[in-house]
RNA sequence: GCCGCCUUAGCUCAGUUGGUUAGAGCGCCGGUUUGUGGAACCGGAGGUCCUUGGUUCGAGACCAAGAGGCGGUACCA
């Protein structure tokens, strides 16, 4: 090995857009996944786990003149020269493996998935290189009740997170809508046509940011904004930018009200009507099972992403205002969305599988909560046991289970330290007691419980050293039996 | 990708018109306790001033390029 090879040291440092997740950000987001997963069990969903990597062509991601895989997406070729890709959702990985295996699978197939997912995309605030979703999905369902199950499922997840009604709804649209509107304005059904309704999509998507006039000018000729960037536009022509515009103003506070709204924009079309149809199911079932007390909404500014979505689509939105450290309103985006995608699993098949899903974005939604102090953080650390003579771990073990056994978070210190030090230990864990058994103690048959909150807050009334080094504020001894009632004692103070 | 702002100790920052050994608060470590965290007092460690190149007798301060961070915008199938 040469000096130079010896020497070398690499510099500890994390990925760009890649986050660590440590303690209360962690356990955020654990809990979400439990409350997502156990919501979605106990209405009968199974549980499927897919791999991280797949083959580019099943995820849909090549562009179509090229030979490479989109941007967006992190991939290389494995040693036959096929194209790798990790996944950027769990809605391809799942189409694929309903589609590998669809003869012995029951259907409808219900299943939910828990995983981490990659886009190669630039980060920001909620934004992530790498994050986790739950996702569920019903497969093989053609009907609006699956779609309005979808809905109320995501209700019953936020609800499940310990957001109280109010501070969240499910935002509900119908892509079929909008396509209406645009036949209805002469937007052409040809390649133009859509790149046309692409862009339109996207404007829309700007409204909850932009602000109507801007999108006013995405829908026209096109926009230049604060940086001077210029974006092209839709191009569509005044009253088509009022029509379209019209269309996602629509919204009223409730249900019946919305859809009555709607129903004029639509004109004499099919798929408007089929659309409206839909949407009106959908808000008979939601409403009938009470979820119209704001929990969910019709807003047909919705529009969600671009691919393969071909009916309802739904997005759940936190409707808490979200400030940074410097009290800037923070934009995190939607917590979750989802709709219908019918045409999905048809690029394996050849024919139609009727699918909807919704998926929560479960890093972005702790991450909210996060910067809304909402995270729940547990109270305290684990109850730290003192090891103060080397030859005794095995009581102190014992001792360990015993508070394990009566419901305690415990753990004894494994440091090779002194008794100073343990103490900062169990300080730093924010331990709300130490059990301590020296020599002493176990000569007499003892054990003491020190706590630590009780003797934090007596702390702060002296002032004298030698008080301070004498006193033993906040810690009890007794019998070695009594050291599961102690330690409860000492909790509950 | 494009535009703008930022980068000095672990963290938050100060650093006069370019001028000797670069500072503070908090944190960290140690001592006043060799069986005690947290108050108080005393002491200590810790900096390639993001990197590289340039201007200058002299650069943490000025210039250029690059990297990283933040914000906006685009992209997000």
């Amino acid at each position: 090995m040469s000096k130079k090879t010896k020497n070398f040291r690499p510099r500890a440092r994390r990925p760009k857009g890649f986050e660590d997740r440590y303690g209360a950000l962690a356990n955020a987001e654990n809990a979400l996944i439990g409350a997502a997963a156990g919501v979605y069990h106990a209405h009968g969903f199974e549980p499927l786990s897919t791999c991280a990597l797949e083959y580019a062509d099943c995820l849909g991601k090549f562009l179509p003149d090229d030979d490479r895989p989109n941007e967006g997406v992190f991939a290389f070729t494995d040693d036959d020269q096929q194209w790798m890709a990790l996944r950027y959702d769990l809605t391809a990985p799942l189409a694929r493996f309903v589609a590998e295996n669809y003869d012995p699978l029951p259907k409808p197939l219900r299943r939910f998935a828990v995983g981490p997912v990659w886009r190669n995309e630039k980060p920001g605030p909620g934004r992530f290189r790498e994050f986790i979703q739950v996702d569920a999905d019903t497969v093989g369902a053609p009907g609006p009740a699956a779609d309005a199950e979808m809905i109320m499922l995501a209700a019953d997840v936020m609800k499940a997170a310990g957001l109280a009604n109010g501070e969240y709804v499910i935002r509900i649209n119908n892509r079929k809508l909008l396509d209406a509107v645009l036949a209805g304005i002469g937007v052409a059904d040809t390649d133009e046509g859509a790149i046309q309704r692409l862009r339109v999509l996207r404007a829309i998507d700007k409204l909850d940011r932009l602000g109507a006039d801007a999108v006013a000018q995405l829908l026209g000729e096109g926009r230049k904004d604060a940086s001077g960037d210029y974006t092209k536009g839709a191009g569509l022509d005044a009253r088509g930018i009022n029509a379209v515009l019209a269309f996602t103003q629509a919204g009223r506070a409730g249900l019946e009200a919305t859809l009555s709204a709607l129903d004029p924009l639509m004109g004499a079309s099919d798929t408007g009507k089929d659309g409206m149809d839909e949407l009106r199911a959908i808000a008979e079932t939601v409403q009938a099972c009470g979820y119209d007390d704001g929990r969910a909404m019709i807003d047909p500014s919705i529009v969600r992403g671009l691919g393969y979505y071909t009916g309802p689509v739904f997005e759940a939105d936190l409707r808490i205002e979200t400030k940074n450290e410097k009290g800037e309103p923070v934009r995190f985006g939607s917590a979750g969305g989802g709709g219908r995608y019918d045409d999905l699993i048809a690029r394996f098949r050849g024919q139609p599988v009727p699918a909807t899903g919704f998926s929560f974005g479960v890093s972005r939604f702790a991450a909210a909560l996060h910067a809304l102090g909402r995270l729940g953080e547990e109270a305290h650390g684990p109850v730290v046991i003192l090891a103060l003579e080397a030859d005794q771990m095995t009581s102190y073990f014992a001792m360990a289970n015993e508070l394990r056994a009566a419901n305690i978070r415990a753990e004894v210190y494994m440091g090779g330290s002194g008794m100073k030090a343990q103490m900062k230990y169990a300080d730093k864990r924010n331990a709300p007691a130490v059990v301590i058994v020296g020599e002493d103690e176990r000569a007499s048959g003892e054990v003491t419980v020190k706590n630590l909150n009780l003797g934090k807050q007596l702390s702060g009334q002296i002032k004298d050293n030698k008080e301070w080094r004498e006193g033993r504020p906040a810690q009890t001894s007794g019998a070695r039996q009594a050291l599961v009632n102690m330690v409860r004692e000492a909790l509950n103070r």
